[in-house]
DNA sequence: CTATAAAGATGAATGACTTCAACTTTTTTA
DNA sequence: TAAAAAAGTTGAAGTCATTCATCTTTATAG
């Protein structure tokens, strides 16, 4: 029970992970063959497969650890919001635009949103996914948060709202990825306008 | 100039897409190769690589009829929306939702909106997106008709609630499509519990 | 310590999308 | 009508993700 075999283990998709991280940043997704991430992590194309399942799997596994830095941010925020509903949640919401291209290209968001969709049954789309969820309860965390201070309506539906709030955002963010052209400020700006119309309509009066 | 070239080619193009909405239909997007359809449609692989640019394009277009399908029967409620802002609202929501299975797989939409996001550059990947902004347009119109008609506060921005909650269905359905025990009715309810609040909050007092 | 079993690594083989150089058909020119 | 040019078709070859039977390494049993 030496736990060398573990060891070993861990250590293989630590390096595959690190590759993959490191080639898909450099060269692009597409242009990354699963032989290339082999040779630099030191194992056979075989063994790749022992750890991922597909070639997508460890985009998305990268993604996750983006995904998983938001969300840290995110809840600094939910410690103490800015007052005013509009600012509130547009701080929420912009921190996680700016970190979004902090380690991932747009060409990366994009091909990772498309594998969770067209996958949504391997385990790193269910991952995905859950990190969407995560994201979208923290919406709602900050709106229930609004409520609890008297900033927000007590009638409203928190969870709804959040959700909706989120949908906007992220559906946002698939745009912006999509297109190359568009700036992290245009994002901003447009979600903005989006999201004060109803920051204004759920304020207390 | 006799025509015959052009009336050949149209004649492919028509054989090509009819073996894949037939194709794609009963077997599946991933279980159809190249090769079956252009058996089907009786010209040879390199043929259909003369016509669509890649596999996800020629499923791309099988959608793209539908959702020109979905932006017809959208165009009859805009005509004359129901009473009531949540009951206008839902009602062509609901439409675009108990269209959009007609003709097309669960697995067909996800394949379609995946290849949309990976390949914004293709033209049948920008056509998608069109589609989706027409159908944004077209929520977008309904809030001004339901503004010009005294239901919703004039002072409301309608092209940005037009697109959050065009944002919100899309994102609703998405969700709805990547979860292969999901109902249409979860779906329905889900989005019904979305918009309502929104209705009431944008309705004339 | 040796033998057996279990776990995991390996890379050649497979299969499907996509490309492209050669071939056919249609159109234009003379 | 015949030759030349243009347009389009063809399918074999190339590329890359993925699989799987075999081999190697590690753990366990005697």
């Amino acid at each position: 029970m030496s736990g060398l075999r573990e060891k070993q283990k861990a250590d293989r998709e630590r390096r595959i992970l690190q590759a993959a991280v490191t080639k898909f940043r450099a060269d692009g997704y597409r242009a990354v063959r699963i032989e290339d991430l082999a040779e630099m992590a030191e194992v056979s194309v075989g063994t790749v497969y022992n750890y991922y399942q597909t070639k997508g799997d460890i985009l998305i596994a990268t993604v996750a650890m983006e995904v998983e830095e938001v969300l840290t941010a995110g809840e600094q925020i939910l410690r103490d919001p800015p007052h005013g509903v509009s600012a509130a949640l547009l701080t929420l919401i912009f921190s996680y635009y700016d970190h979004s291209l902090e380690y991932l290209s747009k060409e990366m968001w994009r091909t990772a949103m498309a594998l969770a969709i067209e996958a949504p049954g391997t385990p790193n789309g269910r991952r995905y996914f859950e990190l969407d969820q995560r994201l979208a309860a923290q919406v709602t965390e900050l709106v229930i948060a609004l409520q609890d201070r008297g900033d927000v309506r007590p009638d409203l539906d928190a969870r709804a709202m959040g959700t909706l709030l989120f949908n906007n955002l992220n559906q946002m963010f698939l745009e912006f990825v999509r297109n190359d052209a568009m700036t992290l400020k245009a994002l901003r700006d447009q979600v903005a306008a989006q999201t004060r119309p109803i920051a204004q309509l759920i304020a207390v009066s």
